[in-house]
DNA sequence: TACATGGCATAGCTATGTTATGTTTTCCGG
DNA sequence: CCGGAAAACATAACATAGCTATGCCATGTA
């Protein structure tokens, strides 16, 4: 027997700082909520402080990439869809780069851990796959797997998109997949021919 | 003819707000000068703002890695020494993860640039002396696998430090460094050997 | 030794996030 | 169909953030 909160103000306000953070524009309690008809307070109705809001930024970021993730073709060969997760970890980085900053720049909420790991289960799948198409070994755990190709796609988009790095840095990408993938199992010219595809076709700086 | 600007009191708050740091006190205009003897304006004279400050802080981070970097033994075996490199990286990371953090969250001055190219630097001999020494393939170029190098580590780090990966990750950079260095012409059981005892050396989560 | 330059203190400014309080809307029980 | 309660929402004040205008005084120079 209340008022029930509209979902469409929590939307708008996640939206509208979703593109103030596009727009570089400083995130401000009293700026968020500027012209929208609202008042400062819809803020904490719906996101119980400014902390909050960021964190629900942070929840947007990290299944928006999940999202992303799921969209990617599963073709036949696993090594193409890992190194695509790659590209596409890095082109998301370097599309919003300030959301993604945000993604990590905190201390994690419960659920976003959840929103994280459902990121990561499709490269484990990914890996997966390629266990089960023999291009890993046998004992090779694609959660490890997953998470070693995630530390490669996390430091050079973090490296790139918000730290002291040109763009160019992206081309040594191939290289660093090339050598953990044949490094648990991969033969080198198949793994250079599907890393190399993932690469191209993600339009990203390629080496030489 | 004018009274000169005192560096001890420069110093002094930046030991201060160091520790801040560490201690993960916020650092704020007055709380950093409160208990000090000096008053707010000591920032804007030394810094020229809060900002002035954050980006002092960014540097002392990265010339303290440079330090790091440079009491690093070099040994006759340059794999060895560019895997503990990385550990100290990673080590420093955990060490100071607040001052990490700030190392990186926001856009770079030009005397920063300067600072963490000196790190790179340390890296690029290393590299340069596998290469000369024959663990390394002929044309494979120092300062590009430095910054492969430093990517690894930075993933890493990053994602322990201050993100949502536990330190256990830390167990799979053995593998991820080893991918890297057999790719770039490193025969396996050496690498293994080289990159194995640096992390035992620095007393990282191992795997198995 | 006089003076001017600039470090430093004091205090007030604006803007931030938050909260206390009042108003209005909406749902539920009669 | 309606009356009341609970919660969304508006208004406005509060605490504290960074910053700056102003004045004092120490210090190097003439």
């Amino acid at each position: 027997m209340a008022r029930p909160k509209d979902p469409a103000v929590r939307t708008l306000l996640l939206e509208r700082a979703g593109q103030m953070l596009r727009t570089r524009a400083p995130i401000t309690l009293r700026s968020l909520v500027a012209d929208t008809g609202y008042s400062t307070m819809a803020v904490y109705t719906h996101f119980g402080s400014m902390d909050g809001l960021w964190t629900a930024l942070r929840q947007e970021g990290h299944t928006r990439m999940g999202v992303l993730f799921r969209e990617l073709p599963t073709t036949d060969d696993p090594v193409l869809d890992l190194a695509a997760h790659v590209t596409a970890y890095i082109q998301n980085a370097l599309d919003h780069p300030d959301l993604y900053r945000v993604m990590f720049d905190a201390t994690f909420g419960l659920d976003d851990a959840q929103a994280a790991d459902d990121g990561l289960e499709c490269m484990v799948q990914s890996a997966l796959r390629g266990v089960e198409a023999g291009r890993f070994a046998e004992d090779v755990v694609p959660l490890d797997l997953a998470v070693q190709t995630w530390a490669v796609a996390h430091g050079l988009s973090s490296l790139v998109a918000n730290g002291p790095q040109p763009v160019e840095t992206l081309r040594h990408g191939p290289l660093l997949l090339e050598g953990l993938f044949v490094r648990v199992g991969d033969k080198l010219d198949r793994c250079q021919a599907s890393v190399g595809q993932a690469w191209k076709q993600a339009g990203l700086p390629m080496a030489g």
